[in-house]
DNA sequence: CTAGGTGCAAACTCTTTGCAGCTGA
DNA sequence: TCAGCTGCAAAGAGTTTGCACCTAG
């Protein structure tokens, strides 16, 4: 990859990611995509775009774009990945366990505190996952 | 379930679980592990005990743990859930991406945050995930 | 033109389940 | 005894892959 988070149709074809029909719908849905939808979402959003688009480039297209990273894949609890685009800051997810709706925070305090655990134990992090699960309070 | 945390065989039979030659196999395994086995592993080790233990029985004596309190389920990255005994306190895991040895920490104060942050969204968490993936630093 | 991308369908991994026989309390 | 447990094998869900054809650059 020539550099980090590449976003733009230019930016992927520099990295040698070649343009295709389908790949456009798929990049058109995450850009449309405010739900973290999951591999079977995207293919149906796409096909109303390109109905020629198929599950398995659907699959090969979200991992190219997340080794580009374009894309941010997350696992969630219950089955099957969901997909964001990677554009924005760096972000954490709060899952509504009655509704499923994902809500985006961010925290450099809980940040810090990671790095200063890893440290204490020997590690420098490379990422992490934070994810709460909760109701909305009454 | 009559409470949580139940740990003990006669526990785990006062909340009407049987206990069988295949479930004591599983639970052996368990207390004896330190390393968060997937599935597979926790059959191959029952098995030494117990030859006749099935990676059905594997499953479903998990599953009924996991519900007693006795048993927590880790979905780290990468295939297959990863097992281990939930008598300790709480804590959340560091994963070493060069050997995939996990270390356990505890951080109140990150917990804290946490349920600072829920509240300004309006939610109370029910539980969380926070998994740190790193390497040595040298 | 041709390296790389695509659809289709089969294969894979991990986990769950139907069923008929077995067993702990 | 008999409700609950078990092994086996088949089924599921989600994801990946082999192959022959197609297409962006």
């Amino acid at each position: 990859m020539s550099n980090a988070n590449t976003h733009s149709e230019l930016d992927l074809r520099a990295d040698g990611v070649r343009i295709t029909r389908q790949r456009l719908a798929i990049l058109h849905v995450l850009r449309e995509a405010s739900d973290h939808p999951r591999a079977e979402d995207i293919l149906t959003r796409a096909r109303q775009q390109d109905p020629s688009v198929s599950q398995a480039t659907v699959y090969r297209t979200l991992a190219i774009l997340e080794k580009a990273g374009t894309v941010q894949r997350n696992e969630f609890d219950g089955a099957g990945a969901r997909f964001e685009l990677a554009d924005r800051q760096h972000h954490d997810h709060l899952i509504d366990l009655d509704t499923g709706v994902v809500v985006e925070f961010h925290s450099p305090r809980i940040e810090q505190l990671q790095a200063e655990i890893a440290a204490e134990l020997g590690y420098d992090i490379e990422r992490h996952r934070l994810e709460l699960y909760g109701r909305k309070s009454t």
